[in-house]
DNA sequence: CTTTTCTATTAGACTAGTCTAAACCAGGTA
DNA sequence: TACCTGGTTTAGACTAGTCTAATAGAAAAG
């Protein structure tokens, strides 16, 4: 038996291993777990005992396949909770992230298989993000790049947005960036401002929202940097 | 701030002080819980010292009103959620119970809302328990009497049935026993066993059962105890 | 009015999770 | 090579919740 308190660690090391790769430091798992480093120590030094997974001292740790599956399981279960609480409750995706963070490690089994059967096994949850199958095979690392990253000209298609900010979502959601919209990037300005066309409207990003959105190419086509969507900033 | 741990102590003690009245003893919450009686008296402490009930050393516990407005917080929310399982999501009113307990303390107040307004804002659970006021007013306690002290020639309604016991739920289901039916006590044989008429069918209820099922009167007419329906048992 | 019995409380210990303060190690700098 | 610096670990303490064993009070029996 595993406590809320195991699966939130082990969810917090999947996700930065996913990003930066392995090892996670111990102090890049307490900023995300918002705990001090001593304090995360003494939680790998458990986790490891148990096998979901393995710790160099002063290097830090990678899970296991068991911890893996642990991280997965808890991440089912959030994201099909969050698709659920907006297609059958009406939540906006702006809210569905905390409430599925609290319901996450209470759900059983039965309840997940409801949800799923419910949404028709959706795979990806509102945000865009990939929801692990049931039997939780590793998840593909999509070939997605940061908006932030892309040039005047790019044509991109957005993938994921992070579910974390409410505002942000909200932000986004007025502004017709969700996941499937179409994007040219019509201007980068100084500091990171990237301003996207979106269907007629032109829409300016900050840096730190334009960090968080992934997308992929436009589909077939080669696509040169061409400037003739580009209309005045 | 209220831990799950003290919010099913409260339940646990609304309820006891609803079948039994106050003063609620230590051993009475320690069996309930399924905790010690040492268990019980520190947990007692700390609730009183919160304001929550009243204590009297050697005595035991009386709910305040705020203990009482928590107890039945928890309890619209077991309730709801017991009834939007089974509409909303295709249980048995027998798997809903300890689902329910396991979501009851890590819903918001927006989820209550939510699903109280998918479901009509119901006022009974799927086993006729009475789902508490959005504004936690005090329950009225229903004139019902257990079907265990009935007579033959008796014609009731079934009001409410225990959640508890899923094994039990699927028998009565079977039985046609739920929420709603009328009944005929047709026989009451030695240690206890009820012999009732559900439709056209009679079905035979051990005493633990019939101890468990609350009903009321069958409406309007007197009911001079005539055995005219009563069949060989 | 004692004594017995039963229940409740106190005492003390243990686990899980967390923190602060102090020691420690590893890698980069001089 | 020797030193410094910054992240990591250890040490020790604290809260919440639980238990077992011992004590003490209340109520019933004699
Ligand atoms: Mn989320
Ligand atoms: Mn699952
Ligand atoms: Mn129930
Ligand atoms: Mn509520």
């Amino acid at each position: 038996m595993l406590s809320d308190v195991m699966e939130d660690y082990l969810k917090a090391i999947y996700s930065l291993q996913a990003e930066r790769g392995p090892p996670v430091s111990t102090s890049a798992i307490a900023e995300q777990m918002e705990k001090t480093p001593p304090t995360v120590t003494s939680m790998i030094g458990k986790l490891a005992d148990r096998g979901f997974l393995e710790r160099e001292k002063y290097k830090g740790v990678e899970l296991t396949d068991e911890g893996e599956a642990v991280a997965l399981e808890v991440l089912r279960h959030h994201r099909l909770l969050e698709a659920y609480l907006t297609e059958q409750l009406d939540y906006s995706w702006a809210e569905v992230h905390d409430e599925a963070d609290a319901l996450e490690h209470h759900i059983s089994e039965e309840f997940e298989r409801r949800v799923a059967e419910a949404l028709g096994n959706p795979d990806v949850d509102p945000h865009g993000d990939p929801i692990p199958s049931v039997d939780l095979d590793p998840v593909d690392r999509a070939e997605t790049s940061l908006l932030d990253d892309h040039e005047v000209g790019d044509r991109v298609v957005v993938s994921r947005v992070s579910d974390r900010d409410p505002a942000e979502l909200d932000y986004l959601d007025d502004a017709g960036v969700v996941p499937g919209t179409e994007l040219v990037v019509v201007d980068v300005a100084p500091f990171g401002m990237v301003t996207v066309r979106v269907g007629d409207d032109e829409q300016s990003l900050p840096e730190s929202v334009a960090r968080t959105i992934r997308v992929r190419p436009v589909a077939a086509e080669g696509d040169p940097g061409t400037a003739e969507e580009v209309n005045g900033a």
